[in-house]
DNA sequence: AACGTTACCGGAAACGTTGCCGGAAAAGCA
DNA sequence: TGCTTTTCCGGCAACGTTTCCGGTAACGTT
């Protein structure tokens, strides 16, 4: 900013009074006299004052700033948890500064430092899928940053985390599948560090068991969000002799990949293979066919990770860390077929 | 954050130097020994020292954070937007500060004013649907602080702007309607105040005009990116007894409506009507039938945006505002006919 | 009339940096 | 040897706030 803003000098200047008097003023503090408070409030809106919540932070020791960091930004999951984190945060007076990884470690790794560096008052995180070493994030919470983790969830790490019953989901999903006449399903899946992969890994499992279904691993194919994958993978599964009639989907882009490689062999949803996806977003209903999925309450996932965060913050050492796993429920749209 | 993080006092204390030497060392100064400076640093490391960002931010009368403001942040436009924003600006140790507006006028001159009091060092802005005064604006100009705009345009203001050649698109988007044989075009217009609005309504009017075709009034539609409008608006011409045979509509989300309104009445398209949007996002192509679209080049404008902004910010008084329009191009998918 | 209360206000330190200015020691030059 | 220059470093003010600690004046109480 080019010009100078004015400062609570100015106006003490002006009004010749001290700056602890127009300090007082203006966070409303007792001790002062109404009519010298009415002076400084107007002239501080003549003159339009904003406070510098820099000077504020560095003498508080407090941004009022929640840091935000995510793998990524173009799918639409993250940026609607996002959404609701930024709800709660500006209503409780907090800004929200946002980064990404980019799904690696090291630029993980530096945005983390950058957050420090910028005195967030705490972190909402998300890890990427290719962090397997969680020491700079211990190191951050050792030096008594609060941090609440979401979606991407690790157990060896402390902290609030902020979960959807992913197992559930999954099984209902496979359920709903074997329900719907699938006798062969296949499961496009996560990576197995993260318990979002691991968990609807097993509800995949367990549900084809409690029906005494065979499990065959080769119709478990490691996509571990990694962009093509799911589209390579589910060529090599079209392409078998004994190709699977369905489809799980760890998530809706790795669904979407798979939607559109069917397609592209010519093959019917559902009637010659039944696709559902872990919904990651609302948009998922306006694919052709609409697509069935495990929902999952985005929104409130962001605000709760907000919630719980800044009760941290502002409780310290008297907080302990708390889990919350969100249910899911299964919509059931067109790209599976009809319950008989 | 709890516990201390340990500042450049902490480092002289335990190396007995001044903390003008520890400052010196850190920001790579000249004027310092080369052993001293590696102590310095070493012990830095040793310590995980982060710089309080804060601190020096008061210090420099500047912060390094760009602040982003658009209206929502649900369609994938703006996030895609920002995602190409926010590459720019870490590349350059730029960090971005995230706001919407809800669309709302006096949110966004809340966040304004919270944005100001941040001490941004600019502001990359798409102002809201209902904005139709600028004061605010204005006056944070005045102030000195640097402003991108970008999508939702006003004449009026000063300051860089990015857009797309809406028009030129628009033009396309018609043109390709005609020759594929549609005779009663419908727009889903957007609002009349934003460039974005006027010029697609112009490209629309003058692409028919330029083929002689004649305007019918009741065939444009105030949708003016409203939730829920366009679909009203579609139900409303499919009702009519000379329903139109093509729908352009300004943006995606207008387009999706549209397309979810036309498949309820079980309407086909491209036979009965043909649909074309004004593309926000990748995702035009997953939907049924994939849609034919104006795309924008949309990572390229918030990195455009993003180092306009930047330049402003460090040539301060001699930089004058540019504006530049990129182009766009007519992506045609399968909700449009053949080319006959 | 002397004292204690209350109501209001100013001074000054502190938050963690940066950057100017000046000074001491070491090095170069005659 | 005596001088100037260079090299390196410390002191200190400043950025805009908040907050503690006192102080003054007006008021009320006996």
């Amino acid at each position: 900013m080019s010009s100078k803003q004015p400062t609570i000098w100015d106006i003490a200047i002006k009004l010749n009074v001290s700056i602890s008097t127009v300090s007082r003023a203006l966070r409303n503090a007792p001790d002062i006299n109404p009519d010298t408070k009415k002076a400084i409030l107007d002239l501080a809106h003549q003159l339009d004052y904003q406070p510098n919540t820099i000077a504020t932070s560095l003498r508080k020791n407090k941004t009022n700033i929640i840091g935000v960091m995510v793998p990524e930004f173009v799918h639409a999951f993250f940026p609607n948890v996002i959404l609701g984190i930024q709800e709660a945060a500006n209503e409780a007076g907090y800004k929200v500064m946002t980064m990404q990884s980019g799904e690696s470690l090291d630029i993980e790794k530096h945005n983390l430092q950058a957050m420090i560096s910028s005195r967030v008052d705490g972190l909402i995180l998300a890890i990427s899928r290719e962090t397997d070493d969680y020491e700079h994030i211990k190191s951050a919470q050792r030096k008594g940053l609060p941090i609440v983790f979401f979606n991407r969830i690790v157990d060896e790490l402390p902290g609030s985390k902020v979960m959807v019953d992913d197992y559930q989901g999954a099984y209902m999903a496979v359920e709903h599948l074997i329900q719907t006449g699938c006798r062969r399903i296949a499961h496009l899946a996560g990576p197995q560090n993260l318990t979002i992969g691991r968990n609807r890994l097993n509800g995949y499992l367990d549900a084809l068991k409690a029906h005494q279904f065979p499990i065959d691993e080769s119709l478990i194919m490691p996509c571990n969000f990694l962009e093509g994958k799911a589209r390579i993978y589910t060529q090599q599964l079209l392409d078998r002799p004994d190709r699977p009639d369905a489809l799980f989907a760890v998530n809706d882009p790795a669904a979407i990949e798979a939607l559109i490689c069917i397609q592209e062999h010519q093959l019917s949803i559902p009637d010659d293979i039944s696709l559902i996806g872990f919904s990651n977003a609302p948009h998922s209903a306006f694919v052709t066919p609409p697509m069935t999925a495990v929902a999952q309450p985005i929104h409130a996932m962001g605000r709760l990770a907000a919630e719980l965060l800044m009760r941290q913050i502002s409780e310290g050492q008297r907080f302990s860390p708390e889990t919350h796993v969100l249910q899911t429920n299964l919509i059931v749209r067109q790209s599976t077929r009809r319950l008989s």
